[in-house]
RNA sequence: GGUCGGGUGGCCGAGAGGCGAGGCUCAGGACUGCAAAUCCUGCUACACGGGUUCAAAUCCCGUCCCGACCUCCA
């Protein structure tokens, strides 16, 4: 039996897994800054996460999991003037988008889900404590910065040197007693959103409020870190800085997602190189999409084309239709169970790619066993495929993934179908097979796919709705 | 300039010194009234040049190419 190991940024080695308190796992992932609809790289990151916390869960841990909501930051005050919104009302708009796109891609809600704005007096805290222990200071123009060549250790993570860094041409930077301190806390401009401190009225720099809320909800020192590669210099950084100048171990273990790319570039709105997850939900469906975001490793480059995603969702399509013959045939929903190799995969710092061969064997031999009628290699294979499905989050009989028809609605097109099927098959026991075909032919103009199997014919809706 | 990833068959995508990952596509076969589905068989690849080794996609040296970060970033 295998036990889990992961891949760790901090020292860039794959290393077992323990957590702080037995049978308990914490984790922090840097969600979403919303000033605009989520791309699938936002929602990738989502999916690694997701994989993760099911299979931590899976694996019997208790999992605690807040991922944040920034809502308050320079590119959400500059969309709302674009979009000539108040700020706080453009930021509700990309969270529930958030919210919608993780929820098609069955991507768990987290334990909790804080927003900055609602930290604010976590992070006064955090800075007064940073500026008694002399790690920050405040110049007097109503912002405070960390003093990061008074820390003991800066740039561990990205393994820099702090004088290689290309210094930043920032304007304030005459308050600033070297060019690289960072802005914990901005003073307010006219016209711009601020909170009273000690320090001045001002608004939340984009580091503090993570230090802060993983402070509030996971304590002093947290398993495991994650977010975007891009975040770890200087995001990351960042908030190592804050924490361990405040005096707090944070976290044991980082992790951080590759990109979703295309044409070999990271996916950026600057390049309009996007794919926001509502397009491509035009083509295919959520649990699809998922499947094709989580079948590479979290730490891999994905590159993104419409003929991979649409192969992909072939390859999904096969499992899914295994997966549904086989309820039919024993009668009942198979029950979902782990193989050793999909397991010592997933221990091997989730090695989806690995797992999903698993899946493939399983596949090929359930397929046999619904040819042979063997109700046993069926439940067998059709539970190995269900548990590992349960894992990555697309799980068919999952009801997050309940199409919109009603109930009803499909008992009676159920209905109709049969009819038509019954005068099929009475065109074929009298060898009309003209007449078969064009009951066939008519069914799938419709959407309607008919195969024949030894257990009779049986239909299944092969076109995807528009919506 | 500093730091860090890559380049694998028609395509996607793992692996990280020796047993052909896997999938998709394609071709052939089985089954079928025909389809579909399914199964079987086939398609022996690792950017380039050196080197180490009994053995290199994997290690070392060099070269070329692509990408990321360096205070907006998933």
């Amino acid at each position: 039996m295998s036990s889990l190991e992961l891949y760790d940024t901090l020292t860039r080695t794959v290393s077992p897994f323990t957590p702080i308190k037995k049978g308990e796992v914490s984790i922090y992932l840097c969600g979403a800054t919303v000033q605009a609809p989520p791309h699938i790289g936002h929602i990738r990151s989502g999916v690694n996460f997701d994989i993760l916390s099911r299979w931590l869960t899976k694996s019997g841990y208790a999992v605690t999991f807040i991922r944040n909501v920034t809502d308050i930051d320079d590119k959400i005050l500059q969309k709302s003037e674009i979009e000539k919104m108040p700020w706080w009302a453009l930021a509700q708009k990309y969270e529930r988008a958030f919210s919608k796109a993780y929820a098609a891609l069955n991507v768990a809600p987290p334990t909790y889900e804080p927003r900055a704005t609602g930290h604010i007096t976590q992070m006064i805290e955090l800075m007064s404590t940073l500026i008694a222990r002399g790690a920050a200071y405040a110049p007097g123009n109503g912002d405070v910065y960390l003093e990061v060549r008074k820390l003991s250790s800066y740039l561990t993570l990205s393994r820099q040197k702090l004088d290689d860094l290309l210094s930043a041409d920032d304007a304030e930077e005459t308050f600033k007693k070297d060019p690289r301190d960072f802005a914990l806390w901005k003073g307010a401009k006219p016209g711009e959103p601020s909170w009273p401190t000690p320090w001045g009225p001002g608004r939340p720099g984009w580091h503090l409020e993570c230090s802060a809320m993983a402070h509030a909800y996971l304590g002093e020192s947290f398993d495991i870190h994650g977010g975007g590669l891009d975040l770890i210099f200087p995001h990351h950084e960042n908030e190592i800085a804050q924490s361990e100048g405040a005096g707090y171990s944070f976290a044991k273990r980082w992790m951080h997602n590759a990109w979703v790319t295309t044409s070999g570039e990271k996916m950026s709105k600057s390049l309009g190189n996007s794919l926001q997850v509502t397009e491509l939900l035009k083509s295919v469906r959520g649990i699809e999409l998922r499947w094709y975001l989580g079948s590479a490793h979290y730490r891999s480059m994905l590159e993104f084309s419409q003929a991979a995603l649409d192969e992909s969702a072939t390859a999904f399509r096969r499992i899914e239709s295994f997966l549904h013959r086989a309820s039919e045939t024993l009668g009942h929903l198979p029950k979902p169970t782990l193989s050793q190799e999909f397991t010592d995969a997933m221990n091997d710092d989730l090695a989806v790619p690995a797992a999903l061969a698993s899946i493939s064997e399983a596949l090929r031999l359930g397929n046999i066993a619904l040819s042979a009628q063997d109700s046993t290699g069926i439940a067998n294979n059709a539970g190995q495929i269900r548990g590992a499905l349960e894992v990555l989050g697309c799980d068919p009989f999952d009801p997050a993934f309940a199409s919109s028809e009603s109930g009803d609605l499909t008992a009676a097109l159920d209905g109709t179908i049969a009819l038509a099927l019954a005068q099929r098959a009475a065109a074929r026991d009298r060898k009309d097979f003209a007449a078969s075909d064009e009951i066939r032919d008519g069914l799938s103009a419709l959407g309607i796919t008919i195969e024949d199997t030894p257990q009779g014919p049986r239909w299944s809706i092969s076109r995807i709705e528009e919506r």
